[in-house]
This record gives C-alpha cells, sequence and structure tokens, in this order.
DNA sequence: TGAGTTATGGAACTAGTGGTCCATATAAAC
DNA sequence: GTTTATATGGACCACTAGTTCCATAACTCA
C-alpha cells in the first residue's frame, strides 16, 4: 500500500498528464467516505465529489476499497500530525488531553452533523470482517495511541499525572474515550452532555 | 412502531396461519444484522437466516428498515431486561458497574468475532441521516442510561460511589465508556488490553 | 513528425439490490 | 360447501452497484 495515491509515476513526465490533482481528489473521497461511511458511499457519490470520470478513478486510485484505504490512512496521517503538533504547542501535557478531548465540542457545535472519527467508524462497519482494512484500522489506532502516550507521559514528567500510573493503559483509556464520546455525539448527545462525560473521563487521571 | 412484530392481528383465528413463530424469526435477523450491519446484510441474507419466503417477510415485518427497527428495539429490549435483573440480583450497585463493564471481554474471549453493541453499531452507521433510526437510537440509549443510573445512585446509597457527584453525568460516562470499549474489541484489541482500560474507567468513579 | 505512454469519457457488462404481484394454499365462519 | 381472510412461494420488476473496455486525447521523446 502506497499511503498516498495508488499510482507513483516510475516515469514522471511521459504521457498525457493528468487533469487533477490527487492529494485534492483524495481529500475530496475522504470527505465523502467520513460523512456517509463505506457501504452507503456509491461510485457515483466519488465521481461527483472528486470531480473525475469513472476511468480516471481506476487508473489513479484502483478502485473503491483501494480508494477507500488511501483514505483512512491519509486521514490518520493528518490527525496524528495535528496532534503531535498540538502536542508540541501545548503549555502542558495535561492541558493537551484536556483540549483533545473537549474537541468533540466542535463536532456538536458545528453546523454539519457530526461524523465520528473515521478510524473508529470504519472499525466498527468493517469490524473483523476485512483483514486489509483489519491491519489499517489497527496500525492507524496504534499510531493514535502512539501520541496519546507520549501526552500522558509528558504530563508525568511535569507532575499532573501520578508517576506510578501505567502509560500505556491511560493511552489506550484515552483512545477509548473519545471513540465513544464521538459516537454519543453521533448518536446525538448535546454539548452539555457530552461535557458532563469529558469532566468524568478526567477525572481518572487524578 | 410495535416493539415487537408489525402485524398485530386484529382478529386472531382468522386467515391461514403463520408457519413461523415470529419472535423466533425476528432474532434470527437481528443475529444478522448484528453481526453484519444494516447495509450489509441483503434480503437474501436475511430470507435464509429466518427460513421464509420474501412475502411472508414483507407480509409480517413490512420490508427491510422496519425490519431492523423491529430488531434494534428487540435488541434493546433484551439489554435493558437483563441488565435491570443483573442490578437486582447483583451485591452492590458497585459491583455490578463492575461487571457490567467486564462483560465487554465476552465478546473478545468468545469464539465469534467482537459485534459490539447494536444500538452504538447503528448510531455509528446511520449517524443522523435517518431521523426515525436516530430516534430510535436515542430512546434506547435513554434507556441504557436510566439502568446505569439506577446502578450509580445505589452504589451511592450504599458508600460506594460519593453521594455528591452527578449520577446522571457518571451514568453516562458509562454508557460512553462501554461504547468505546466495544469499538476497541471490535478493532481487534485483546482481552489485556480491555482490561487495563477497564480499570482506568472504574477508577474515575472514585 | 511519428512512436511511445498515459489519461479521459462513455458505453457496456454482470451481478445483485429491495420491492411488488399474483396464483395458490390453508385456516375459520357461516 | 361457500365465503372470507390470511400466508406462502416464486416469478418478475426497475434499478443500481462496482467494474471493464476501448477509442480517442494529450503529452514527451527521438
Amino acid at each position: 500500500m502506497n499511503h498516498t495515491v495508488h499510482k507513483v509515476s516510475m516515469a514522471a513526465n511521459i504521457g498525457r498528464p493528468l487533469e487533477f490533482d490527487p492529494e485534492t481528489a483524495l481529500e475530496s473521497a475522504l470527505n465523502v467516505f467520513w460523512t456517509q461511511g463505506y457501504e452507503q458511499t456509491s461510485m457515483q457519490d466519488l465521481l461527483s465529489a472528486m470531480g473525475l470520470s469513472k476511468s480516471s478513478l481506476y487508473q489513479a486510485f484502483g478502485g473503491k476499497q483501494q480508494l477507500f484505504r488511501q483514505c483512512v490512512a491519509h486521514y490518520a496521517d493528518q490527525f496524528v500530525k495535528k496532534q503531535r503538533a498540538g502536542l508540541a504547542a501545548a503549555p502542558s501535557g495535561r492541558r493537551f488531553i484536556e483540549v483533545f478531548l473537549n474537541s468533540v465540542l466542535e463536532d456538536v457545535n458545528g453546523m454539519s452533523k457530526p461524523r465520528g472519527c473515521l478510524v473508529m467508524n470504519t472499525a466498527s462497519e468493517f469490524a473483523q470482517s476485512e483483514p486489509l482494512i483489519a491491519r489499517d484500522v489497527a496500525q492507524s489506532i496504534k499510531r493514535f495511541r502512539t501520541v496519546l502516550r507520549a501526552a500522558v507521559e509528558r504530563a508525568q514528567r511535569e507532575g499532573d499525572i501520578a508517576p506510578e500510573r501505567n502509560a500505556q493503559a491511560l493511552a489506550n483509556y484515552l483512545v477509548s474515550s473519545m471513540s465513544g464520546l464521538k459516537t454519543q455525539a453521533k448518536a446525538g448527545a448535546g454539548a452539555a452532555t457530552l461535557k458532563g462525560i469529558i469532566a468524568v473521563v478526567l477525572k481518572a487521571l487524578d
């Protein structure tokens, strides 16, 4: 799997050039999948959103499932990148964790319906039924965990989380809690409800 | 919505009798939906599992989506009934909550792949896109919350949870945590990982 | 300019979808 | 036995799914 686009031109300048930007198209597809899920998204939906013809999509991305996997990988890349930057810029590990959890409120305050986390949505939709996708999901979650573990360890160094606590378990807990919160948002929970849950989630770190 | 079967005979004994038990058939359908999700389940899947012909299914349950909604309602009924009985039989509210959370380990220890919670899976699959289903989901979650709130309040009376804590928020937290745990199980987390998360979840109640 | 290479648009294909319809079967009521 | 009501099996329908294919377009290199 390539993690960016399906076809890497081995010779850059020969043949007819692409009439679209692969990354832009990928992000358009990502948005559709994220909003609608894999099964509920048709090729027509994708073609319209990406603004290209069937042949181009197949040529460049290889088909629905392969396109989807690239979207998931791209989503995880962006997510991890953003959180790493957020952690680096945060005043403290503990504060980063708070901001991270509270970001679920944006899902519910924004104009559009909450979409959850694409990786967790994918885990939920496919479970273990598609081995390749299951592997992608497990790998993405591992990357999420790594960032959160770094945040926990920083908070421990800074004295905001007791040093004897298991950082790995806390990171897993935060991933699980975020997943739960996003699902509650999708299920219709309001901002007040989510805030109440977040407060309890944070209590477990004390 | 009827909450049991689609068609309530208004006159019980006239006409040709059903050749199948509606509740058994409903539970067969429920199993398929639970395992595969709504979109991934075809009418053929349902007909095979339920052991009846197309006409009978449409006659008795009204179509795929109506059948699905009846399955979700039935699932919620069974779930709430079981938890209420569990709470009544438990030695303490706190102990019930521990058993409740630990029940996610069965998903991962059993032979079959984890299926999550049908209600949360449905929330994740449909989000807000189908109003009728969104309403069903919200209502089921409310029922879950009610049981867990009763458990929390009992634990407060028994001195295992501080009485000044918001029982409603804790109930929401438990629903959210269970949802997160089930998603982690679907994503491939092992028993050890889940146990670690559960321990942290419980810490928030102290 | 011609050869080689890749991209594009659209038709065509196969398989399957959920849903409808109707003739027939099986029961109770009269 | 006839009527009335419901259930069943299976053919049938219109539609859409994802995918493949091919003729043509657009580019570089010799």
